[in-house]
RNA sequence: GCGCCCGUAGCUCAGCUGGAUAGAGCAGCGGCCUUCUAAGCCGCUGGUCGCAGGUUCGAGUCCUGCCGGGCGCGCCA
């Protein structure tokens, strides 16, 4: 159950019943108002501002209304106080028996507890990694690669139907330096000595394999056509790399559904097509540009060129869909690439993308309503860069990628739950530190361990009940029926009262595609967790486990359990593997 | 020069789409181990939410203008 959900509801209809008697105007159910759980929870277990919301389409005071509401919520029979406090607001405490059904509901659902049905099947395609297939993935890949993977996994998880896609770039001019810069390597290797690695190339030692390959053909690609050339040599290193990039991306623990390589959106034409569509449709025409004021660009020239009008959808200036020798743009074929995204029946595109490619979501947006006249939401979040330190000091350069620290070095190192669990404990807008010393540390500081260790408390106060109790049943559906009346400390009922709070937390973090409000949120349940473990260092009768009292000790498990539950339920969703013991 | 993102405790950051007295961790100080794992817990100290206006019952949150930092700005992707 969503309690805030279930209390919207018989908020609401409170508010019909006293606007029905008293007069009030109709259609005061219109205004948005919210249920929550106070800041403080002195105030009680749920608060809604339905009163002030409300207030001046009433032509009352809200605490005058807010009085009237509080009279009949105070007939629902879980609902042990009311009270109106502040401006008018109405905080509403429940009984403990009711809390105490909570505990029921997440037990029956384990690590489900949490789904939910809000998407209502409504199709989002969520794009993420899209790395160019020219070289490994890097720790910032990594970030994105985590990121949407867990946005998608969470949209799953509240009901919508998702597909993870990856846009292949295997066209354009930097599969045209791949392929040269294999070359290179064939040549020194065929004794045809190329000299020094031109400006532009890639410099890393992960094309050599490839060049090898082609070594054995002999000198056969010596004289052949640089056409042939680039389209052999591009064509074997990019899919290479995408079959390597995809290795790096499973040990993630990452997957797709759906690839899309940007050649084929050339080959059969749908590039052209969907440039011609928005031709029709007066999005594209011909047209000069201005040079960006300011930035005075050394060769400029006023060139008439074929422009999309993304100005007119609100982006600075238009832009180019073809270059001056007459080639399509990247943005154009990523036009193509939306439209194909479009024409799969999405209601939501959710783009992932690294920070430096923020000057691009304006004209993006803009092809996707020039595109659906305003149906399909475009939803671009931005990740931002990721520092790699070791005990604070930066680590920047790769053996084998020469220039950047790659997903491969980090995974092997930490592994791929702690990776993935701390590349969502920021928003993925702020800049992340990401310390191979600390990650690792078995400490509070280290949220990931952290998190781990209250779900392997959760197992082993199971395991010791095991041996504690002997024919006992510590199944959930029997510790679901376990008397849950014996749970009367305060802490007890205010761990409840957290686990019933994820539901809700899941839905708003989905709602707002931002996955780390849940490791906070994992984070809080772990300390409030451990807090209560520890009462029972001081006081023995506060124990998960009193031998002498099955009954008390079933309830209290039925808790623990939960607990592990929620958090499994949480780390699901990270695809971080909850552990069951720490030793 | 223009656009986007960011600015919250000494440090690293949350802040649930406008709610009540702005939170957590670290650092500092003081407590708790014959233990259901002290790998942890409890308490204290710490704030002009970058600055100045505006919108309204109410602003860290929305709008405008400054200040400071990051990213980007045709024929790379």
């Amino acid at each position: 159950m969503n309690v805030f959900h279930e209390f919207k509801k018989i908020v609401a209809e409170s508010l019909a019943e006293v606007s029905r008697r008293g007069g009030l105007s109709e259609d005061l159910d219109a205004q948005p108002f919210t249920v929550e759980a106070p800041k403080d929870p002195r105030r009680g277990d749920i608060s809604t501002n339905v009163a002030l919301a409300v207030s001046r389409l009433a032509g009352a005071p809200p605490r005058h209304i807010a009085e009237r509401i509080v009279t009949e919520l105070a007939r629902h029979e879980s609902v042990t106080r009311t009270d109106v406090a502040g401006p008018g607001f109405i905080n509403i405490r429940l009984s403990d028996s009711f809390w105490r059904a909570r505990l029921a509901d997440v037990l029956n659902a384990g690590d489900t507890y949490g789904e939910s049905g809000i998407g209502q099947g409504q199709r989002v395609n969520v794009e993420y990694v899209s790395a160019n297939p020219t070289g490994p993935l890097h720790i910032g890949h990594a970030r994105g690669g985590v990121f949407g993977d867990a946005l998608a996994a969470l949209l799953e998880k509240v009901g919508y139907e998702v597909t993870r896609e990856y846009y292949v770039n295997d066209a354009g001019a930097q599969i045209v330096a791949l392929a040269d810069s294999i070359y290179h390597r064939y040549r020194a290797l065929r004794g045809d000595n190329p000299g020094e690695l031109p400006e532009g190339l890639y410099p890393g030692e992960y094309l050599n394999e490839t060049a090898e390959q082609f070594a054995r053909d002999g000198d056969k690609w010596l004289d052949a056509p640089r056409e042939t050339r680039i389209e052999s040599f591009g064509r074997r290193g990019s899919e290479r790399m995408l079959a390597e990039i995809r290795k790096d991306l499973g040990d993630l623990g990452i997957r797709f559904d759906h690839f899309v390589h940007e050649r084929d959106l050339h080959r059969d034409g749908t590039v052209a097509s969907v440039i011609d569509a928005l031709r029709k449709k007066g999005c594209v025409a011909e047209g000069i540009l201005e040079p960006p004021k300011g930035k005075r660009p050394e060769n400029w020239l006023p060139r008439k060129q074929t422009l999309f009008l993304s100005k007119n959808f609100g982006d600075d200036v238009d832009r180019p869909v073809t270059k001056s020798d007459g080639t399509w743009t990247y943005f154009a074929s990523d036009i193509a690439y939306h439209h194909d995204k479009i024409s799969r029946g999405y209601s939501e595109l959710i783009d992932v993308w690294g920070a430096d490619h923020g000057g691009y979501v304006k004209r993006m947006s803009a092809v996707v309503e020039a595109l659906t006249d305003g149906d399909v939401a475009l939803d671009v979040k931005l990740c931002q860069l990721v520092r790699v330190t070791r005990d604070g000091v930066p680590v920047k350069m790769s053996k084998r990628a020469g220039t950047f620290v790659t997903l491969r070095e980090v995974l092997d190192e930490v592994g791929k739950d702690v990776l993935r669990f701390i590349m969502l404990t920021r928003r993925n807008d702020a800049p992340l530190d990401f310390d191979l010393s600390k990650v690792m540390e078995q400490s509070k500081d280290n949220p990931v361990f952290y998190v781990q260790y209250a779900h392997a408390r959760s197992c082993s106060a199971l395991r010791n009940a095991r041996a504690a109790f002997d024919d006992v049943d510590l199944t959930a559906e029997a510790l679901a029926k376990s008397d849950l009346t014996c749970l009367t400390d305060p802490g007890e009922l205010a761990l409840i009262k957290t686990l019933a709070a994820w539901p809700q937390s899941v839905e708003t973090a989905a709602q707002a595609h931002e996955p780390h409000r849940l490791a906070f949120f994992l984070s809080e349940l772990a300390a409030e967790f451990h807090a209560q473990w520890n009462k029972g260092n001081e006081s023995p009768s506060l124990r998960f486990i009193v031998a002498e009292n099955p009954s008390l000790s079933l309830a209290r498990l039925a808790l623990v359990r939960a607990v592990g539950f929620t958090i499994a339920s949480g780390l699901r969703i990270f695809g971080v593997e909850p552990v069951d013991e720490m030793r």
